[in-house]
RNA sequence: GGUGAGGUAUCCAAGUGGCUAAAGGAUGCAGACUGUAAAUCUGUCGAGCUUCGCUCUUCGAGCGUUCGAAUCGCUCCCUCACCA
């Protein structure tokens, strides 16, 4: 997690983390985290891991622009680190030494088995939104033909500590949705993600999600990659998904947004706190928020903070935003154990005017 | 008092006759951010308007040369450096 502590987290609410494989893999090496005894305790974090399997980051950063080209943007001004991808797995150069690096299924595996997660990802091929519908198709089945090979190597050596998912693919396309939802079903994996292209819009990406998750297994945890705003994850809990990842969070918080419920009047769900108007707003960002940012500090010296380019700044939002979704969570769960939950649910943001 | 350098938009700073409402920074104002190469990136930034374009006023001040001046000349004002 950028900008705070694995303590920090804990206090935040946290109660799993997702790391990253690609990452590991190129800088520090999984063989490094081995020798740390793995993750959890490299990181201090006795909790649940979930590690991805890498599979995001060759494609995107590939296409030349994080995940833009798989969202369905364009934003093609980064140097394309994707050589070539075959039946066997996937060539790309890394962006911290340039070197020559082959990812397979197997090797995927391998490096999670050696971070040591308790919730791994099989290897898929990430197709981008512009792909045409052909290519989506033999991109998902190649994305089969490897899960099933993340399965046979995960079986191999698994002595079970650690439970594979497999990924759902077939970007916006109902029948290959359905294809590839029945045929991860198919397979022992413990869970299922919902990976791969879900559209251009929010409105799409919705309407992809719930659409996919008719076709998913029931009786296993299904998880949403990569989605992570407040509507985004009440649409998919009403879908029937159990958890997500998403670094949106994180990463608003360093640019200075505070998550906040949004207000039925206003899609948006943040506030930017680097805009004039919280020069002087001395009340905290939410008043009915537990974390160390609203029990301590102003919206005007967050505001403060970021003008003047301290680290702290994100590092508080950071902290705020983890125990918003925290709460989200919860209060989410105890609607549903109600049984009043609603994705039409919204909190009302306390006035932002002064 | 002497000698030298210089005064450009909110600030710093290019520009030394037309392609200049004026490069580039910074600040300011706003936007984006969803399996993290993002503590990042983008837009905007003289004034006004009927704002995919039009009008007005700008480069210390004034006067002049020129078809045309931030750019050339003269006078004045003001900074800074060094020497007395």
């Amino acid at each position: 997690m950028k900008a705070v502590t694995t303590q920090q987290m804990l206090e935040a609410g946290a109660e799993i983390i997702l790391a990253n494989t690609y990452h590991l893999f190129l800088q520090p090496g999984h063989e490094f985290v081995s020798r740390h005894g793995g993750l959890h305790k490299m990181i201090h974090w006795n909790r649940p891991l979930l590690t991805d399997s890498g599979g995001f980051q060759i494609f995107s950063l590939g296409h030349g622009g994080v995940a833009n080209e798989i969202k369905g943007k364009c934003n093609c001004n980064r140097p394309k680190t994707l050589l070539k991808i075959d039946e066997g797995g996937a060539h790309f150069r890394s962006y911290v030494d340039g070197q020559r690096c082959y990812l397979t299924p197997e090797k995927s595996i391998e490096i999670q088995r050696g971070l040591g997660a308790d919730l791994i990802l099989t290897l898929d091929e990430c197709t981008p939104f512009h792909a045409k519908k052909q290519h989506t198709e033999y991109s998902m089945e190649r994305s089969h033909r490897w899960e099933l090979r993340s399965f046979q190597e995960f079986e191999r050596h698994s002595d079970g500590r650690q439970a594979l998912y497999g990924i759902v693919q077939g970007g916006v396309y109902e029948d290959l949705r359905e294809r590839s939802g029945h045929f991860v079903a198919e397979q022992e994996f413990f869970g299922q993600a919902i990976g791969g292209s879900l559209g251009e819009t929010k409105e799409q990406m919705h309407d992809v999600v719930s659409m996919t998750c008719q076709y998913v297994c029931k009786t296993r945890p299904t998880h949403l990659l990569g989605i992570g705003g407040i509507s985004d994850i009440l649409n998919g809990v009403k879908n029937g998904i159990d958890t997500f990842d998403c670094v949106h969070p994180t990463r608003l918080a360093r640019h200075g947004g505070a998550l906040a419920h949004p207000d039925e009047n206003d899609r948006k769900e943040y506030i930017n706190l680097k805009n004039a108007q919280f020069s002087e707003d001395m009340r905290p960002i939410d008043e009915n928020c537990s974390c160390y940012c609203c029990q301590n500090f102003s919206r005007a010296y967050i505001h403060y903070l970021f003008r003047a380019r301290e680290m702290l700044g994100g590092q508080l939002l950071t902290i705020h935003n983890v125990t918003f979704m925290m709460r989200l969570a919860r209060e989410i769960r105890s609607m549903i154990r109600n049984g009043n939950f609603s994705e039409k649910t919204h909190f009302r943001l306390p006035s932002q005017s002064k």
